[in-house]
Formats: C-alpha cells, sequence, structure tokens
DNA sequence: CCAATCAGAGAACGTTCGTTCTCCACGATA
DNA sequence: TATCGTGGAGAACGAACGTTCTCTGATTGG
C-alpha cells in the first residue's frame, strides 16, 4: 500500500466516521481501525488530527458541490433551480444523512479551529456563489441560497425530508413573482 | 447562596461558556470556576454534565423564543413579518453572536446524546410553530421558517449580518408574489 | 548472506476531563 | 460545650484520547 493508497483510506475512513458521529466523538485509534493504515503512517499522512480533519472536509467540499452541479447541469436551464432541491430531497433522504458536514464542524470546532472555520467559509461561499449563478438576478439568488441552507438545517434536525419540498414551492413562488 | 441560586448562577455560567465555545471545549471545572458555585453543590443541583447542557439549551430555548415574540408582537399585525428579520439583524449584529445554540449542539453531539437532539427538535418545533402562527397560508409560513433557519445558518458561518437583509427582502417578495 | 532501512502492531506517555472523595471549618442544637 | 450535619476547596481517581516510542519482522541492496 502506497502512501496515495493509505491517504485515501484514511479520508474515506475520517469521512464516515467524522461524519457519523461528530469529530471530537472519533478518536484517531478507531480511524486507524477501520481504515487499516497503521499509526505510525496515519501521524506521517497528516501530522495531527486537525490536518485530517481539514483535510476531510476539503474532499467533501470539492465532491459535495461537484455532485450538485453535475445533477443540475444534465437539466434544462428552466427547471435548473429546482433541480437543486430534488438534489437535496434525495440527500436528505439518504440513510445516515446528518445535515451539513461543515455546519457541523463549526458547531463543534468553530471556535477553537480557525482552520476549520475557514475551510467552511470557503465552502459555503462556493455554494453560495454556485447558487447565485443559476439564476438571473442578485435578490433571487440570495433567496434561494438562504432557502438552500435553511432546508438543510431543518432537514437534519427535524429528520424530516419535507424540507426540500417546502423550499421548491418557496423558490418556485419567489421565481415566478419576483424575478 | 441557596440551592435556586446556585442553579441560575450555573445556568449563567453554562450559557456563555457553552454557547462561546461549544460545549466539549469546556470543563465542569470552568463552570465552577465561572459560577462561583462549588463542585459539590453542581452535582447536587445537576448529576451529570448532560443534565447541565440540556437545562442550559431548555432555558435558552424558552428566553429566545420569548424575546423574539414580544419584539414582534409590539409592531403592527401587517409589519410582524419584516419584524422577525429586524430582530435577525439585531442578534447577528451582537457581539460574540455564534449562531444558533441548537443547531450547534445538535452538530456536536446530536449523534451522542438523544436527549439534546429531543431539546433540539423540541425547539426547532415551537420556532415553526410560532412562524406558521404569522403568517395567513400555510405555504408561507414553511417558506418563512427556512428563510429564518437559512438566514440564521448563513450568518453565522460568514460572520456577515447581511443575511439578515437578504430573508427580510425576500419573505417581502414571497408575500407580494405569493399570499 | 548480511546490513540497513522501513513498516506495522501495539504499548506507553502525558494530558484532560467527568466524577467522586477527603478533609476541614462552621453553624445549629441539645 | 459537645455533636451533628452541611458546605466549600481541592485532591484523587479512572477513563479516554492524541501522540510518540519500542520492538519485531520483512525487504532491499551490496
Amino acid at each position: 500500500m502506497d502512501r496515495d493508497e493509505a491517504v485515501t483510506r484514511l479520508l474515506d475512513a475520517a469521512e464516515v466516521l467524522f461524519y457519523e458521529r461528530g469529530v471530537q466523538a472519533v478518536g484517531m485509534d478507531e480511524v486507524r481501525a477501520v481504515s487499516g493504515v497503521s499509526l505510525k503512517r496515519l501521524y506521517q499522512c497528516f501530522p495531527g488530527k486537525e490536518d485530517l480533519v481539514v483535510a476531510y472536509l476539503r474532499r467533501r467540499d470539492r465532491r459535495w458541490l461537484e455532485s450538485l452541479a453535475d445533477f443540475v447541469a444534465a437539466r434544462e436551464s428552466h427547471e435548473r433551480v429546482t433541480a437543486v432541491f430534488d438534489w437535496l430531497d434525495d440527500w436528505f433522504r439518504q440513510p445516515g444523512f446528518r445535515g451539513c458536514a461543515f455546519i457541523n464542524s463549526v458547531g463543534e470546532l468553530g471556535a477553537t479551529s480557525p482552520e476549520v472555520l475557514a475551510v467552511a467559509r470557503e465552502h459555503k461561499a462556493a455554494v453560495r456563489r454556485y447558487l447565485l449563478g443559476l439564476v438571473s438576478d442578485r435578490q433571487a439568488g440570495e433567496a434561494l441560497n438562504l432557502l438552500v441552507e435553511g432546508a438543510i438545517v431543518t432537514a437534519a434536525v427535524s429528520g424530516d425530508p419535507a424540507a426540500a419540498r417546502h423550499a421548491r414551492r418557496a423558490a418556485a413562488a419567489l421565481g415566478s413573482g419576483g424575478a
């Protein structure tokens, strides 16, 4: 097993564990056990736990936005806003859905780790940029962004995926009423 | 100092510390130091840390919603939706604003502590009920709820209170376009 | 075949933290 | 005054965790 594979297996294990149970509830030894990478190697690849957390968040940022963008790009341009909420709806229904990894990490570590806060900020800024690009005017874009964030957090806390439907309806109402 | 005052001082200290730095980053000894209540008494009032966390969240739930409702009730009925966002705007600007205590707690402990998750769910359900009662139809209420949650989380992560303004505009657009 | 390097397994270390225990001072009561 | 219960201060305890160290075995290059 070369270094690249070790990194991949570590990030895979970190993502499953940290997302499911939170960062502080997972020990490095558990990351070792799930990844199958020795502790020594783990600390060669990531000198500290925070580095692993940041790397996990960075990879998730990239993949999350790519997955959303790919899904939306496959639709006709007039359907793209509703496609965002279709994608969210799917996500909310996945077993093990536990909300936004970045919001959760900020809740846990935002006050302690400036690095984690910065990654979360970059992620949210990228999501907002992307959503602003989907609609014609700025105000509708900001509203879309707020509806998306609101749906994620509501679905996460309540455990009810209906938030996606409500957000889609609200976005549609905004689109017909205000644009 | 009687028991009631001890409880109050403990909850005051817990609220400041837990909200500012997160639950897991604060030790019981620090709660003792800030509250001025001895460790022995602390464990008489709250048999474990989780009890203190739950009590802190319950009190905050009550006060938060009361504060919002009082502010809104002082306005004319046609201004009440915008008043919600005025109140949020104020909150976001307060020094030490660190987002929603319940979302943060769920991110930290939701996977570990069913009690904390339940309190957060009750809080969000109460907020939603309250907001649904502010507007005539159900759809507009759901949209209002999502905009509020989205604004809170966006302001928290980005650190920019502009989310309140964007949400207010979106709610106004919905009100004129869709109700 | 030997020396040197590296990797893995897991013990070990030091710290932090939740919780409990010990010790002592004090106030009330017979 | 002697005693009892209460409360505070802080030591103590046991567990968990991040991180490092040790030992051992395998591999590689000469």
